[in-house]
DNA sequence: ATTAATTTTTAGGCTTGTCTAAATAATTGA
DNA sequence: TCAATTATTTAGACAAGCCTAAAAATTAAT
């Protein structure tokens, strides 16, 4: 039985390595932890010696597949926690994730599956991240940013790259959820804004913000 | 922010403090905690440093008007919990002591009143005991043992007093549930077994089950 | 009222998971 | 290429929470 460490540990690589095909370093995930290097260095080890991660010394390290399968039970039971938050307990997309950081380590073999047949099987959390069904399978994202969709077509918000709090504020704020159906207006090329038409209203959205969300081409 | 640690104390030193009037004594805790007593002397001092408890070295401790209003709240976390892992996860009410054990300890300002209101505000747990409110108040058990009710009388099975998972199995297997309307047809002096009638159906309860029942009487 | 038994506390040790500071390896760049 | 910078590891420390063994206080028994 694994740590509430540990397995936050394999969470971060699972994370890290999915944004690059290298091996992960144990900077980028002392960041990502917020934790010191030294720190780092010593749960790897602890780590490896349990196979769940390939470690060489200063070669960074890489999940094996049984550490995979752990990085992916919890990041299913993280999404779940989260749609049940923001569907039964009506949470807002920004609030859920410190709590589902929490939930996602409770130990039990049944709960996570009663609670996926309670919350009738979703598919997506609520930052549209697709949820692994029970042995460990997960649709792959598309990659479709807003920023990539020209002129005069519209698309629907699947997701979103980012899921800090700040920018889930701000979608709250510009009216923007998961679903949305946004209708490309024109773009600026000095500065890769664009304008979006949403709910038939228009608004200004700035490259930072059009290459973090995914979309999927209506 | 209390550890888990500290707060399975602060609980345990609350439930051994309703069965009896004197301080608590470090042998009790470590024993209902399943440790060793000088692991409970350090904690104690530790509790008694952050003033939840009353502490005098050999004397034993009670909890402070703190300490009792924490463990409150913890006790409100644990039965919501059970409520929700019985009403809506469909499990039995002797499997959701230990995963509503690891529940009570989700940190959250907003998370318990949310639950409670999803829930829609259960005044008592799937064992039949009182859940507190917001505020930490608390309806008192009356203290009506199957086991007191007189021969052609009937009552409600409306608590345990006992939660062990043996007790509640075989409940389960004698089909008495919350709510069960029990007859009480005759009594045996002998060794104080009564028989009663569940839904028709006569059966004999031993005295040690009938006074681990409470009941209302009809 | 002493002695014996029990309870409680103290002292010291261990593991987990973190840290700082120092040493070593790898990478970058002039 | 080799010196400087950056990344990584090692070594040693510390807090939390548990333990065992021994000492001290309390309680029970004769």
């Amino acid at each position: 039985m694994l740590s509430q460490a540990e397995e936050n540990y394999i969470k971060a690589i699972f994370s890290i390595e999915l944004s690059s095909t290298k091996n992960v370093s144990t900077t980028l995930i002392a960041k990502s932890l917020k934790m010191k290097a030294s720190s780092v260095t010593d749960m790897i080890k602890k780590l490896a010696d349990k196979d769940l991660v390939n470690y060489e010394k200063y070669k960074g390290v890489s999940l094996t597949s049984e550490g995979k399968q752990i990085a992916l039970k919890i990041v299913r039971k993280h999404r779940l926690w989260e749609v049940f938050l923001m569907d039964k307990l009506d949470y807002k997309w920004d609030e859920v994730h410190d709590l589902a950081e929490q939930l996602e380590h409770i130990k039990s073999n049944t709960l996570i599956d009663k609670l996926d047949a309670f919350l009738e099987f979703p598919t997506h959390d609520p930052h549209g991240d697709p949820i692994p069904d029970k042995e460990g399978n997960i649709e792959q994202h598309k990659n479709v940013m807003l920023s990539s969709i020209e002129i005069n077509n519209s698309c629907t918000v699947i997701g979103v790259k980012d899921s800090s709090t700040a920018f889930l504020k701000f979608l709250d704020s510009a009216n923007i959820q998961l679903g949305s159906v946004l209708k490309v207006i024109s773009k600026e090329d000095f500065d890769n804004s664009v304008i979006i038409e949403n709910k038939s209203i228009s608004k200004s959205i700035s490259n930072q913000i059009s290459k973090n969300l995914f979309v999927k081409k209506l």
